[in-house]
RNA sequence: GCGGAUGUGUCUAAGUUGGAAUAGAUCUCGCUUUAAAAGCGGGUGCAGUAGUGCCUCGUGGGUUCGAGUCCCACCAUCCGUACCA
C-alpha cells in the first residue's frame, strides 16, 4: 500500500506552482472572469484558524472556477496601517515599518503554506507609498467636490487608542479595537460626506446577493425616515427652529419643545437669566455621561425649563422650552416636538416635568381622557382638538398636514437618515496623512495632486501621549502652493478604513508612481466587481459601508462603471472548540482555570460546552500546529467539511483526524492499481459508472452554490462506493474514469495531494488548471435512477432480513418477481388517483375489469396501502419483462455482495404461501 | 423593547415545487493482524425469526389523501441594536 507524505508533496507542488508563477492572470477580453476575494488581513503577524477557514473557503471556490474555465482574479495583500504596530514602536522601540514588513513576510510564507492560488504579483500593502498615494488623491478629489470637509463638533474619543472614532467603530459605545469605552471630545476633524449616498447606500441593497442580515444591519444602520420638516418661530428672536418629526399627524398635541442641551442656541437664551446656573449644572453633568450612557434606555430621562418659548407655527400657542438629555444634537435638529399624549417618551417626561396633555387622536374603540391616561396613545386613530383635519384618519392627516404647512411655506415633507457622515481623522503615526497645508493667508489649502504622495516622515518620536506626527518639524514645516509663504501641514492621519475601502479595485490594476490615477478603468471594469466575497460579520456596518461609499464616489469620479464593489457575499462562521464550562454560573473557564475540573466559583462539576475560540479561555489551536502535524490538505479538509461555510465550525481532535485518514485512504486508493481487471464490462460497471456521473452532477450543483460540505460529503460517499467496485474487480475503463473523476472533483478541496495522483496517473500538465469535469447527462434519467434505487432497496431488505433471522452466512436467494397483473393494477390505479382518492370509488371501478375482479381481496389490500400514502409509491415503473431482466442483470451484484447463490424467478412460476406479497418494484425475498 | 435568525434519532449537518428520514462523525460488535495502528463488514429511535409495524424533525393547533417542508400560536437558544423624534 503506497503511503502518503503530506509534507513532503505539499511542499513540493507548493514550489512548483510557485516557480512557474501558474496562478498569474492577466486581461482575457474573450475570457469570462470571475473575481474571489478574501478580506485583506491586518499583518498581526500570526494565523488563526479564521484566517485558515476564511483563504480555504476562498481558495476552494477560485479553484473550482478556474478550473471550469473562468479567468479568476484571486488575489492578497496587507492592510498594512493601524495601530499594532504603533504600539510595538512606543512599547518597544521598534520601527513600525519594519516591524510591519517582517510580519508581513512570515504570515505570508504562513498562507503559502496552506496551499492557496494567489497571484501574488498582484499582492499590495496599504503602507506602501504608491499605495497610500492614492487614498491622498481620493481624498482631494472629494475635497475639490466638497465630500471632505473639516468640523468641529462632538466627536468618540479612545483613551487607550489615543485617537478619535467614527460612529461605526464606536457601536454600543464601545471601542472597535480595544473594546474600551468611548469618550465625547469636541475637536475639529476632516469628515466625508458618506451622507450624501444614503439613499444609494440603502437602493443599492437590492442590486446585491448579500445574507439578509447583513443587508438589514446595514438598512438599520442607514435608519431612512420620512417625515416632515416644521418651522417653529422662537419669541422675541427672528430664527425658527426646524424640527424633523415622522409624525405631522400629532402637530396639535405638542404641548413643549425639547433641544439637546449642547445645541448652541442655549446658551445666549439664558445668559444672565435666572435659568442660567442651572441649566450651566445641568449641561457639565450631559456632558460628563458618555453618549451611549446618556441615550441608554433604562436611564431616567432629565431636563428643565429654561425660560424661553416658541409659538406653535398654526394655534399660534406659546410653547415652552426644555433641555433633555435624551434629545441627541446630531440628528434632525437637534430639539423635537413633545406629543406627551402620543409619544411614550414625552408622556415619561410630561409627567415627570407637570406639562399639560392635549389629545389630538382618538382610538376607534375607545375614548381617551388626558387626565387619566397612564401611557401614551401611540396607535391609529380619528383626529380631534386638530381645526380642519378632525375626523381624519391619522396616517392620512400626516400627508393633509404637511401639504397645509408647505402651502404656508412653514413647512416641507423630507427624509431623515441616521447615518452620519464619516469622520475620518486618527491622531496617530501609522497611517495616511491626510494631505492638506494650513496657510496663515491661503487658509485650508489641499496638496497639489502631482505632489503627491506626501510621506510619512521617519524623524518622529514615539511617546506615549499625543500624535508622533506632531514630533516632526521636517513634516510639520512646509510652504503654501499657492502663495509660497511658510505653512504647516495636517498633522492627522486618515482612518485606515479608508485603504480596505478601494483596495479591491487596485489588485485589479496595482498602483504604480507613472500613473496619476489609482487604476486604469479598462482594466478594472474588466475584472470588477468582486463576484464573490468572503469575510465575517463583523465588518457588516463598517468594512462593508465604507467600501460601498467608496465605490459609489469613485464612480462620480469617473474611475469605473460600477455601482456595487461585492455582488455576492459570504460571512464565514466563527471557530469553535468544546471547553468546560459551569451551567450553575453560566461561565466558561479562563485560560487560567483549566487545571481544575470544577468550578472555582461554585465547585460545581464542568461540562462541556462549545465557545469561540478565544485567547482569554485559552481554548486556541494553532493552525501551523495542525499543518505541521497533518498537513494542508487534511487541514483544509477539515475545514471545509467540519460545517457549512456559514455556520459555526467546532474544532475537535476526532474531526481532523478523521480529515487526515480520509486523504491518506484516497492517495492509495486512488493510486494502488486493482487486484482483479476484467476483460468485460458488466452492470457492476454501468452502476458505478451511473453512481460517478450522479457524483458529479450533485457536486457541480452544491459547489455553484458555496455548499463546499455537500459536496464534500457527495465526494466521500462516492470514495467508498468506488473502494468496493475497486475490491470487486474493475473494468479498466471506467475504472480509470473513477479514478480521474475523483482526482479532479477532490482537487479544489485538497489541491497538493490531488495534483500528485494526477502526475503519477501520468498527467504532465498541472492539475490546477486542468479543465473539470462534466457528467454524461445521458445516464441519469429517471429510469436509470428508478432502477438503482431498486437494487439499494433490494440489498437493504435483505440485510434487514438477514440481520432479523441473525443468519451470518446465507446459502441462498430467492427473488420472486410479482405477477403480470399487477402491473397493470397499477398503471390502471395511478391513473385513476389523478381523478379521485376515494378507495370505495377506485375499487369500483378496478373490479369492473373481469380480469381484476378475481385477485377483488388482495387487490383492496393493495389499494388501501396505496391510497394511504400514495407519494410512498414510485409513479415511475418498469414493465414485466422490464424489472425481471433487470433483476437478472444485477444477480451477479447481489450474488458477490452476499456471497450467495441467487435466483431470480417470476410468482406465476412457483407455488408458495408468500407469493401473494411481491409487488412491482417490490419482488418477494426468500433466504435459506 | 425592536429587528434578524436558529431548533432534525448521541453529536455535526442535508432535506428543492408538500410525496419513502439522508450523509458524516462518535460509540459498538465481528473479521483481519504477533500487537498496535490502519483497513474491511455489520449495528447505532422502538418492536419483531421475513421484505413489516410504530414512534420521532422545539411545543400545541390548523390546511391536506399526504407536512421536517405551508399557515397560526407559543417555548427555548443565539446574534444585532438601542430614547433617531
Amino acid at each position: 500500500m503506497s503511503v502518503y507524505n503530506p509534507q513532503k508533496v505539499e511542499q513540493k507542488w507548493q514550489k512548483r506552482w510557485e516557480n512557474e508563477n501558474i496562478f498569474k492572470v492577466k486581461v482575457k477580453k474573450k475570457k469570462k472572469k470571475f473575481y474571489v476575494l478574501e478580506m485583506y488581513p491586518y499583518p498581526s503577524g500570526e494565523l488563526h484558524m479564521g484566517h485558515l477557514r476564511n483563504y480555504t473557503i476562498g481558495d476552494c471556490y477560485a479553484r473550482y472556477k478556474r478550473m471550469n474555465n473562468y479567468n479568476v482574479l484571486y488575489p492578497m495583500g496587507y492592510d498594512s496601517f493601524g495601530m499594532p504596530a504603533e504600539n510595538a514602536a512606543i512599547d518597544k522601540g521598534i520601527n513600525p515599518e519594519e516591524w510591519t514588513n517582517s510580519n508581513i513576510s512570515f504570515m505570508k510564507k504562513q498562507q503559502k503554506r496552506i496551499g492557496l492560488s494567489y497571484d501574488w504579483n498582484r499582492e499590495i500593502y496599504s503602507h506602501d507609498p504608491k499605495y497610500y498615494k492614492f487614498d491622498q488623491y481620493f481624498f482631494i478629489k472629494m475635497y475639490e467636490k466638497e465630500l471632505a470637509y473639516r468640523q468641529e463638533s462632538y466627536v468618540n474619543w479612545c483613551n487607550t487608542c489615543s485617537t478619535v472614532l467614527a460612529n461605526e467603530q464606536a457601536q454600543g459605545g464601545k471601542c472597535w479595537r480595544c473594546n474600551n469605552e468611548v469618550e465625547q471630545k469636541f475637536l475639529t476633524q476632516w469628515f466625508l460626506k458618506i451622507k450624501n449616498y444614503a439613499d444609494e447606500l440603502l437602493s443599492g441593497l437590492d442590486l446585491v446577493d448579500w445574507p439578509d442580515k447583513v443587508k438589514v444591519m446595514q438598512k438599520n444602520w442607514i435608519g431612512r425616515s420620512e417625515g416632515t420638516i416644521i418651522k417653529f418661530p422662537l419669541e422675541d428672536d427672528d430664527r425658527s427652529i426646524d424640527i424633523f418629526t415622522t409624525r405631522a399627524d400629532t402637530l396639535y398635541g405638542v404641548t413643549f419643545m425639547v433641544f439637546a442641551p449642547e445645541h448652541p442656541w442655549i446658551q445666549d437664551w439664558v445668559k444672565g437669566t435666572k435659568y442660567e446656573e442651572k441649566y450651566n449644572s445641568f449641561y457639565n453633568e450631559v456632558i460628563k455621561q458618555k453618549k451611549f450612557e446618556r441615550t441608554d434606555i433604562d436611564i431616567e430621562k432629565k431636563g428643565l425649563f429654561i425660560g424661553k418659548y416658541c409659538i406653535h407655527p398654526i394655534t399660534k400657542e406659546k410653547i415652552p422650552i426644555y433641555v433633555s438629555n435624551f434629545v441627541i444634537y446630531e440628528y434632525g435638529a437637534g430639539a423635537i416636538m413633545a406629543v406627551p399624549a402620543h409619544d411614550q417618551r414625552d408622556f415619561e417626561f410630561a409627567k415627570k416635568y407637570n406639562i399639560p396633555i392635549k389629545v389630538v387622536i382618538q382610538p376607534h374603540e375607545y375614548e381617551l381622557n388626558a387626565e387619566k391616561m397612564s401611557r401614551a396613545f401611540e396607535n391609529q386613530g380619528i383626529l380631534i382638538n386638530s381645526e380642519e383635519f378632525n375626523g381624519l384618519e391619522n396616517l392620512s392627516a400626516i400627508k393633509a398636514i404637511t401639504e397645509k404647512l408647505e402651502k404656508l411655506r412653514i413647512g416641507y415633507a423630507t427624509i431623515n437618515y441616521k447615518l452620519r457622515d464619516w469622520g475620518i481623522s486618527r491622531q496617530r503615526y501609522w497611517g495616511c496623512p491626510i494631505p492638506i497645508i494650513y496657510c496663515e493667508k491661503c487658509g485650508i489649502v489641499p496638496v497639489p495632486i502631482n505632489d503627491l504622495p506626501v510621506l510619512l516622515p521617519k524623524d518622529v518620536k514615539f511617546t506615549k501621549s499625543g500624535n508622533p506626527l506632531v514630533t516632526s518639524e521636517s513634516f510639520i514645516n512646509t510652504t503654501c502652493p499657492i502663495c509660497g509663504i511658510s505653512a504647516k501641514r495636517e498633522t492627522d492621519t486618515m482612518d485606515t478604513f479608508i485603504d480596505s475601502s478601494w483596495y479591491f479595485f487596485s489588485f485589479c490594476d496595482p498602483p504604480s508612481h507613472e500613473l496619476d490615477i489609482p487604476y486604469r478603468k479598462d482594466i478594472v471594469n474588466y475584472w470588477g466587481n468582486v463576484d464573490q466575497y468572503i469575510g465575517g460579520i463583523e465588518h457588516a456596518i463598517l468594512h462593508l459601508i465604507y467600501a460601498r461609499f467608496f465605490t459609489k464616489m469613485s464612480r462620480d469620479l469617473g474611475l469605473h462603471d460600477f455601482d456595487e464593489p461585492f455582488q455576492k457575499l459570504l460571512t464565514q462562521g466563527m471557530i469553535n472548540k468544546a471547553h468546560p464550562y459551569c451551567s450553575k454560573c453560566d461561565r466558561f473557564a479562563m485560560k487560567n482555570e483549566l487545571d481544575s475540573d470544577s468550578c472555582k466559583l461554585c465547585g460545581t462539576n464542568y461540562i462541556l460546552k462549545s465557545v469561540k475560540m478565544s485567547k482569554s479561555y485559552g481554548n486556541t489551536v494553532n493552525p501551523d500546529d495542525i499543518i505541521k502535524k497533518y498537513g494542508a490538505d487534511s487541514a483544509r479538509f477539515f475545514v471545509l467539511f467540519g460545517a457549512s461555510p456559514e455556520s459555526g465550525l467546532d474544532f475537535s481532535e476526532e474531526g481532523i483526524g478523521f480529515a487526515s485518514k480520509f486523504i491518506r485512504n484516497t492517495y492509495s486508493i486512488l493510486i494502488d492499481p486493482p487486484e482483479i481487471i476484467r476483460e468485460n464490462k458488466t452492470i457492476r460497471d454501468d452502476l458505478i459508472y451511473y453512481y460517478m456521473n450522479k457524483i458529479i452532477n450533485n457536486t457541480n450543483n452544491s459547489m455553484q452554490k458555496l455548499d463546499i460540505r455537500d459536496a464534500v460529503n457527495n465526494i466521500i460517499q462516492f470514495c467508498s462506493e468506488f473502494n468496493k467496485y475497486k475490491n470487486e474487480g474493475v473494468y479498466d475503463e471506467i475504472y480509470n474514469q473513477c479514478i480521474t473523476t475523483i482526482t479532479i472533483l477532490l482537487h479544489p478541496i485538497a489541491p497538493h495531494m490531488t495534483e500528485e495522483v494526477w502526475e503519477i496517473l501520468g498527467n504532465d500538465n498541472f492539475l490546477s488548471l486542468a479543465s473539470w469535469i462534466d457528467c454524461d447527462q445521458s445516464v441519469l434519467t429517471e429510469e436509470n435512477n428508478f432502477k438503482w434505487n431498486l437494487l439499494d432497496n433490494i440489498i437493504t431488505d435483505i440485510n434487514n432480513i438477514k440481520n432479523l433471522i441473525k443468519k451470518d452466512s446465507l446459502e441462498n436467494i430467492s427473488l420472486i418477481i410479482a405477477d403480470d397483473w399487477k402491473y397493470r393494477l397499477y398503471s390502471r390505479l395511478f391513473e385513476l388517483t389523478e381523478k379521485t382518492m376515494n378507495q370505495g370509488e377506485i375499487m369500483g371501478i378496478l373490479i369492473k375489469d373481469t380480469n381484476l375482479k378475481i385477485y377483488s381481496k388482495i387487490i383492496a389490500q393493495i389499494v388501501s396501502r396505496v391510497l394511504k400514502n400514495i407519494g410512498k409509491f414510485s409513479k415511475i415503473s418498469l414493465s414485466p419483462e422490464e424489472e425481471l431482466n433487470f433483476f437478472k442483470e444485477i444477480k451477479p451484484i447481489i450474488e458477490k455482495k452476499f456471497n450467495t447463490k441467487v435466483e431470480i424467478l417470476s410468482e406465476s412460476d412457483i407455488k408458495d404461501i408468500k407469493k401473494d406479497k411481491a409487488l412491482p418494484g417490490k419482488p418477494t425475498i426468500i433466504i435459506h
